[in-house]
DNA sequence: AAATTAAGTGCAATGGAAGTGCATTTTTAG
DNA sequence: CTAAAAATGCACTTCCATTGCACTTAATTT
């Protein structure tokens, strides 16, 4: 557990039970989580204390924001070398319409992107739809 | 207005006034428009006709639903020969961060995107945020 | 054309997720 | 050990999406 101590100390946040179980939780989970996944993981704890700490760790760069189009954001943890920052580098998601899971497809990076004259790409989101491995099996 | 009234027969929606003049509207604005965008066009009508009318054209394929990351969802007209449901048909969207405006590039194709072995791929969202043609100007 | 049925519309209310303000506890720094 | 800063918990608020029910309008049947 040193590990994740000295993770959040190197990007400035404070060590405190509640995170490095939130932390934890996120470690262990292979898919992206609702706020509610918390929610109901840690039942204990209030909900605005996940939200924020959620938030703290995307603030500082250790998960990511994922919109897969159900309307409730997600989030996972960003992997070694997820640059999230940087619009160029940035993975696919895959949104299971059966299991209702999403996952980081990591090692798939998202084609250069051709927009029209006078358009400014920023930015790109690209969540694939369909049966995940387990659902299709 | 006949054309109008022949499209929306021809999916079997029935003709009302109200239809008609959000349909108007749809064909009007070049770009997305929220549920808001439309209350605001139509301050008489009630939000749930409005609501109703947009679903029953989602429903019947005159109107696709967009998903662009700002957490409301938009809406804008399906263009000849864009078969929404079709996965391999999809366009690609575009919102800008300056102005907040989201339109379909209809003509740009989402290219192919490979998924991992076990997953099947239905359906991509693609949206590119950055600053467009007008802001950039 | 009148009556019956079906669909559309409006009002009110609900639900879920996101976010904020403030008091309290915990942690860090002096 | 004490003061300051950050973290946590509770109570609200807001915003959008959605539904139930009554009422009106359009379509169908006799």
């Amino acid at each position: 557990m040193k590990e994740v101590e000295q993770l959040l100390e190197s990007k400035q946040i404070r060590i405190t039970a509640m995170r490095l179980l939130i932390y934890k939780f996120l470690a262990e989970k292979e898919v992206a989580v609702t706020l509610s996944d918390i929610e109901n993981a840690f039942a204990k704890a209030d909900r605005t204390t996940l939200y924020r700490t959620v938030k703290t760790f995307e603030d500082k760069g250790i998960v990511h924001q994922i919109d897969d189009g159900t309307g409730i954001t997600k989030y996972a943890l960003c992997e070694k070398g997820c640059n999230c920052e940087i619009e160029t580098d940035l993975h696919l998601h895959f949104h299971c319409n059966n299991c209702n899971e999403t996952v980081c497809l990591t090692e798939h990076k998202i084609p250069q992107i051709k927009v029209p004259n006078g358009f400014v790409s920023e930015n790109v989101n690209l969540v694939v739809k369909g049966i995940c491995d387990k659902c299709s099996a």
